[in-house]
DNA sequence: ATGTAC
């Protein structure tokens, strides 16, 4: 991409100003080398986000930015209903609800050391992944109505997890909206089987150890020390989130014609909030957010019952679970005013600052854990959000290292054998069902994580708290 | 990301 186009506003912060059809500016925040790496897509996808109508304030695109379907992945924009403002399925993702969860174990790393094959082959028994994997949990259609209202509080219900898990869960587990008739069969059908279940891809699970600290007092609120163990779950809404996406991305495509909005890109297919189909994507787009929060749900409780064979001084505690493509309601000051916005966040991740209300008591003096997985067999980070992150952002951070290539330009570059072979020589040891897929993964396909949220930290989107690195990754 | 396509 060439920098050049950009008004540069800091070393972190590149804005696009408004010309042609778009109604705001477009903000990229990234550092002057990640920017020049950057897919020209990139500013051209959220340049045209900018062009939507309603759209508030800025598009904007985080430092792991690439290119996506419509909207890049790593997209922010925020929309008033009341000025006409769109909600657009493109813009929240196929993977609804796609987020990150992660448990303190209270171990020391030397505690799985010494168990560390087995750990990682009987997490790989007890952690169903993979294209298509299926579970033990099979949902009858009032069921599966009863899961998409209520979420991981429906999990805990049926004794997967603890009640105190809600807390730390974004909406405490359960998003309100939600409108299990607007889930269409086809996507019930899809999901029937498929709880507790990673799916593929860039999911895992992933067993980890803190390798540095950077905030002391933010890290020891969050319970976080330097050697001690905590497990990441990053997965999503599994088949029912993506039949949604697929469905309503064509009937918005129709849709826009009909509400008289010119698309600068058919992709970035949309319809007002007040509408009816807007209003129908919404309700189902929450239930699949339930969907998710339900499944990350019941994956702990499947590794905590790995743990308790395995490791059984473990106690696994939430730290905090996090969504990063979803569209939230959410009041944000915007020139001076407090307003009700439809914040989208596609392969973005919330991260409200100290204070922020809908914040557990345990974590509002401090902020959200903004929790970015990398790729396999690199770190990954905890931040905590900012409140200048606000007007920045609308309170967004990156999600993790972002796609340098496609997967199909891994898969040729890269042997799944070799490369779970060498993570071995390094003490990290991958169980998957596919080395396709994890050639698919290879770290040397995504761009460097501890650079995109370096940049995100310099930009103030969310301040660094914690590395942690992998032991064992159960992966897709 | 995903029963890699109606």
């Amino acid at each position: 991409m060439d920098i050049n186009r950009f008004t540069k506003v800091s070393d972190t912060a590149w804005r696009l100003e408004p010309q042609g059809a778009m109604r705001v500016p477009a903000v990229i925040y990234a550092d002057e080398a990640l920017l020049a790496d950057m897919d020209d897509k990139v500013a051209e996808q959220a340049s045209n986000v900018a062009m939507l109508p309603g759209i508030v304030q800025a598009s904007y695109a985080m430092p792991d930015a690439h290119w996506g379907y419509g909207f890049p992945i790593g997209g922010v924009a925020a929309f008033d209903a009341e000025q006409g403002g769109v909600v657009s399925a493109g813009g929240v993702g196929f993977d609804v609800s796609c987020g990150v969860r992660t448990l303190l174990t209270g171990l020391d790393h030397r505690a799985i050391e010494a168990v560390q094959p087995r750990l990682a082959d009987a997490l790989f028994a007890g952690i169903p992944a993979g294209l298509g994997s299926t579970g033990q949990i099979h949902l009858r259609d009032q069921q599966m109505t009863d899961m998409l209202r209520g979420g991981a509080a429906w999990a805990v219900e049926r004794s997967f997890g603890q009640p105190e898990d809600l807390e730390r869960i974004e909406e405490r587990g359960q998003m309100a909206g939600a409108d299990p008739e607007a889930v269409s069969q086809q996507a019930r059908k899809r999901q029937r089987n498929e709880m507790g279940t990673l799916g593929s891809g860039n999911h895992y699970l992933e067993v980890q150890h803190i390798t540095r600290v950077f905030d002391p007092d933010v890290a020891a609120a969050f319970g976080l020390a330097e050697g001690q163990v905590v497990v990441s779950i990053h997965c999503g809404s599994r088949g029912l989130g993506h039949q949604i996406g697929t469905e309503f991305l064509r009937e918005m495509a129709i849709a826009a014609q009909g509400h008289g909005i010119d698309l600068p890109d058919r992709e970035l297919a949309c319809a007002p909030i007040h509408s009816e189909i807007g209003q129908r994507y919404l309700g189902a787009m929450r239930a699949a957010i339930n969907c998710a929060l339900a499944n990350r749900q019941i994956l702990t409780h499947l590794a905590r019952e790995v743990f308790a064979e395995v490791l059984p001084d473990a106690n696994l505690r939430l730290l905090y679970d996090v969504s990063h493509n979803t569209c939230k309601t959410e009041r944000h000051v915007v020139d001076g005013r407090d307003r009700e916005l439809y914040v989208h966040r596609k392969g973005a991740t919330r991260a409200f600052g100290p204070g922020h209300p809908d914040l557990p008591e345990a974590l509002r003096g401090v902020g959200q854990p903004v929790l970015i997985g990398g790729s396999m067999g690199t770190a990954s980070y905890i931040l905590v959000g900012t409140n200048e992150g606000e007007r920045l952002s609308f309170n967004s951070a990156c999600h993790g290292a972002g796609r340098a290539m496609s997967r199909h330009q891994a898969t040729r570059q890269w042997r799944g054998r070799a490369l779970v072979d060498e993570l071995a020589a390094r003490g990290i040891l991958i169980r998957s069902p596919s080395l396709r897929g994890v050639a698919g993964e290879a770290p040397g396909a995504y761009k460097d994580v501890s650079r995109v949220v370096q940049a995100s930290h310099d930009a103030g989107l969310a301040r660094l708290v914690a590395r942690v690195e992998p032991m064992v990754c159960i992966k897709g």
